[in-house]
DNA sequence: CTACATGTTTACTTTCCAGTATGCAATTGA
DNA sequence: TCAATTGCATACTGGAAAGTAAACATGTAG
């Protein structure tokens, strides 16, 4: 086998070990959104992807490390999808706002029963682990804060205490995974644009923007 | 033993009971909301009391049945604390918007913990249980959306969806459950205040009413 | 003084599940 | 064709905790 070959296989190997490792996040998380950490075994968990519980141990060395890998996932994903925008400086403090919460919805809509499970299940996880999580969360708040305290600095909001209004805006986010359901009264556009409107009313944000971006928003 | 003296017997023994009921779900309430539902043992929560297992079977079923208590609390002080409000026509719908949510977060920061749990473990209650109390929330919501479409009428609000934004409103003071530790940075007037202008620029009331409202609420 | 009721405990059972020791089958390389 | 490694399963262990049976202590009534 030449060498290239060997790593050809070498990333497949890791590609399918990744793939097998999503797989398990994905079962176990939907499980543990529905009747929660300690009442899922993972022998659940491994009859829902027909395998044994030893499987699992194959990637995940116990239940807290999967219960972490879970957690991580929303927060990190947020993360990841508003730096760009954050950094986007040619765009407005308004219209970087939309894009934020456009785009941490749509996570939120993606990644909803991660995201949950997290909420619900934080307490389950070591100090070490937790901590971690709530430091990646710490920084969401953060960033969300500074871009609004730019916003106040430009003239584009009215805001009183920004790191208060920060918190709000994401437990409005969080909040929708908490309760949305697919196939319920409200669309996902409907629910992003509402919750624009309501974001940018928070942060006394000039209605000309405002109704531009939501309108937008429901594309 | 007179008749009266026996009744009067009998009422403090309710009384004492009822005493006694009230003791184990604070302890209860307390350690499920740091250790969650699962994580709790019995044991745990009789060693609290100085008392043992067997004697907690004797005011509760079982552990759900425990959980169940909690976890209808909050949302009955809820509603039993906005009925009058809602009742008090004559004030302005600002007016009771804002007593509302000065009177939710009250309740709110002295049921802190029963709060937190029923909404990190109401998976953990029977069908029939969960169905009951998610009926009482949704009349809250309801009773909430009532109000916004009242104050739409009466032009003090500008509301797109009376539902959504009760379901927004109620979700921003329930983040607040979530999140808030005594002894943080900011005071529960802070709080209280912030909220209450947040709450106001979400159903597009007027500036002047808000303002008064809001000094108010900071006594 | 006796019988009964009330309130609480001691001691037990039973079930369940995370984690593991061991074994086996298939693929790989020489 | 024969090791050897990889990838999984079978089968077990150990401990924990919900729920219960039965005893016990304290007071109450007749």
């Amino acid at each position: 086998m030449t060498a290239a070959a060997n790593l050809a296989q070498a990333n497949l190997k890791h590609e399918v070990a990744d793939f097998k490792r999503r797989r398990i996040r994905e079962e176990a998380s939907h499980l543990f959104f529905e009747q929660g950490y300690e009442s899922t075994t993972l022998d659940a968990i491994a009859q829902r992807l027909d395998v044994t519980k030893p499987f699992l141990y194959t990637h995940y060395a116990n239940k807290t490390e999967l219960l972490y890998d879970i957690c991580r996932t929303g927060i990190l994903q947020s993360l990841a999808a508003i730096e760009p925008i954050l950094m986007d400086r040619t765009d407005s403090a308004v219209g970087r706002l939309g894009r934020l919460v456009e785009a941490v919805l749509t996570i939120i809509f993606d990644f909803q029963e991660f995201i949950v499970v997290y909420e619900r299940e934080e307490k389950n996880l070591d100090e070490v682990q937790a901590r971690e999580i709530r430091e990646h969360r710490s920084l969401f708040d953060h960033k969300l804060a500074t871009l609004l305290e730019q916003g106040q600095l430009a003239k584009e909001f009215e805001i009183v205490d920004a790191v208060l209004t920060a918190n709000t805006i994401g437990g409005m986010m969080t909040w929708v995974a908490l309760w949305y359901r697919s196939g319920g009264k409200r669309t996902r556009y409907q629910i992003v644009s509402h919750t624009m409107a309501m974001v940018f009313s928070v942060v006394g944000a000039n209605r000309q923007d405002q109704s531009a971006l939501v309108a937008a928003a429901r594309r």
